[in-house]
DNA sequence: CTGAAAGCGCTTACAG
DNA sequence: CTGAAAGCGCTTACAG
């Protein structure tokens, strides 16, 4: 199973091996016949490039590093996430990209993935997720000098470019949607602080309900079901409880569909339930909850497209990139 | 950014190349003192070794590669997968591997990129999910001599390892348990039977009803919701539909339900419901649905386990394995 | 215990 | 348009 070079190939036709890689790598130097030649007798050998001596040679991998923090079980949770993974892939197929993954919940484990990849030249570089309050990455990967996307919210170094939703827009969307349906106190059951774009969201809602005299009640969880439940049941319990709550993803919105029913009130019509993150779960839960469809696939591919446009053009500040603005589903939980 | 090399450290300690790459891989050849201070230097300079430059040297790459040849919407609906894979994270964190990842619903690009990330030594084997009937990747991977592991069923090429989840047992389990509350006529509502494992689990609930003497009707569906409920329709329509069914995913489980009370019916009373793959879908269903847990995590590190074990001893035959038995989580929809 | 040298499979100036 | 040569950063026999 010995493996076919670039030598061999020069030496079945008689060439020098830098014709041939002329001819492999589409540039100047050879005539068109033997650009064919080489060409088709690569395709008859099956002929791959190594990809390590490529590397190697120029210098960079053509490999995206993906390092994510989370717990795994609660990532298995999360549809949003497999959704956004998959229209990263979409893009890097087209691209002919890979894409090397890591889970881990550990911090230091995840800085060192992050300097250990990018310093051993494995890939060329970084798609960031999660962005959260004090996040080391923007210093150390600006410190490294490897490109790297930042997605769903902004890095702190605004040379590094990132992809977002359209928080703005989606929280006039949902604050919208249940304004005109009458409600005139909201609740806002938001994720963990700690995430960028959990502030954002947090200032947009609030911007949205203000812009329309509504009032909000915020609380925070951690979006996980069970604490989205005891979130909204924190909520129902007050004597100036909300008519309408929204929720940061679809999970707690099911917590909220069950605290609503552990204390035999109903939705809406008790308490109106809109969530960020449309996905199978909201659907399947009774009665099914009005959502935000965010395109998550979008975002992947967006995210996965910039950092490629990064690392073609080094040193260059990209624009920054969002998705379109996100489609409402409404279901029962608001207009049922 | 100048990337430190093995060429830096001799030069600064007045050693010669190959005294440097003894020490800090740990080869004979170099005095403890010496070592010391290569290895001290390599961290204070915060030294890595090049990926690629090394994978030429020693000809192999310790990546490993996933192609996950699944629709990516559909993928986001299975909780099973994730913490497959957040399985084997966890191992080859442990290892210091990396999991290079694809996912394309393209049998050709499927084939194409198991070809190509192996010609081109991207990776120095592959875990294999999903393994169907017809399936080509055995004979491909091993004309190309590429070690691979295949999940969930056993390649056609028996020098292949493979490790398993214990489906004769699991039936068994999941048989017993319905027959335990006195059910005689059960259905079980199977994925797609073109997947190897789907077979195995057709003939293992088979011949556990047929041990117990119980009456057995299959019906096939394709692991969505949708289609699941469609099935288990069918069987309740029947003039003689089964007392209890076993479904082949957490999903279509949902879709029992949903089937069940599409017809005013009521589980367990009319129809008793256990589900392979437990998942916050089973507790989040009304009524809850009783489940095994296959601990999805156990398997995909024991499958990074044994892709690396194959790695490290080429050509030997090692023994299949498997996890341990699932277990079986009682919930409303049988014991309710 | 240490050093000089060849080699892994590519790319890329530099001459012809 | 083509070839000989150096170099990418490692590893590993082979001499000393």
């Amino acid at each position: 199973m010995k493996r076919v070079t670039i030598a061999d190939l020069a030496d079945r036709l008689g060439l020098s091996k830098s014709s041939v890689s002329y001819a492999l790598n589409d540039r100047p130097g050879v005539s068109d016949e033997t650009r064919r030649r080489v060409l088709d007798l690569a395709d008859e050998l099956d002929w791959h490039p190594s990809s390590s001596a490529r590397a190697l040679s120029n210098k960079r991998s053509d490999t995206i590093g993906l390092v994510v923090r989370r717990d795994p079980e609660m990532l298995s949770t999360e549809p949003f996430f497999v959704r956004v993974l998959a229209g990263m892939e979409a893009e890097l197929e087209r691209a002919d990209g890979a894409l090397l993954l890591r889970i881990t919940d550990d911090p230091e484990r995840e800085r060192a993935i992050y300097r250990q990849w990018w310093r051993s030249d494995r890939v060329a570089g970084f798609i960031c997720l999660d962005q959260h309050v004090d996040d080391p990455r923007p210093r150390l990967l600006t410190s490294l000098g490897a490109p790297a996307v930042f997605v769903g919210a902004p890095s702190t170094d605004p040379s590094q470019p990132h992809v977002l939703s359209p928080e703005a827009e989606d929280s006039e969307t949902l604050v919208g949607h249940l304004a005109d349906l009458g409600h005139r106190h909201l609740g806002h059951v938001g994720g963990p602080i700690a995430l960028s774009h959990e502030r954002i969201r947090h200032d947009t809602v609030a911007a949205a309900a203000r812009r329309r005299g509504l009032r909000l009640t915020y609380v925070g969880a951690d979006y996980s079901k069970a604490d989205g439940q005891r979130a909204v049941g924190e909520l129902l319990d007050r004597p100036d409880a909300p008519t309408a709550i929204i929720t940061g993803n679809d999970l707690m919105a099911v917590g909220a569909v069950h605290a609503v029913r552990a204390r035999r009130l109903t939705s809406p019509g008790d308490l109106a339930i809109a969530a960020w993150d449309d996905s199978f779960l909201c659907q399947l839960v009774d009665p099914p909850v009005t959502a935000l469809d965010r395109a998550p696939g979008a975002l992947g591919a967006l995210a996965a497209r910039t950092i490629l446009d990064q690392i073609a053009q080094p040193g260059v500040v990209l624009p920054h990139r969002r998705t379109a603005p996100s489609v409402l589903v409404p279901r029962a939980t608001t207009v049922g």
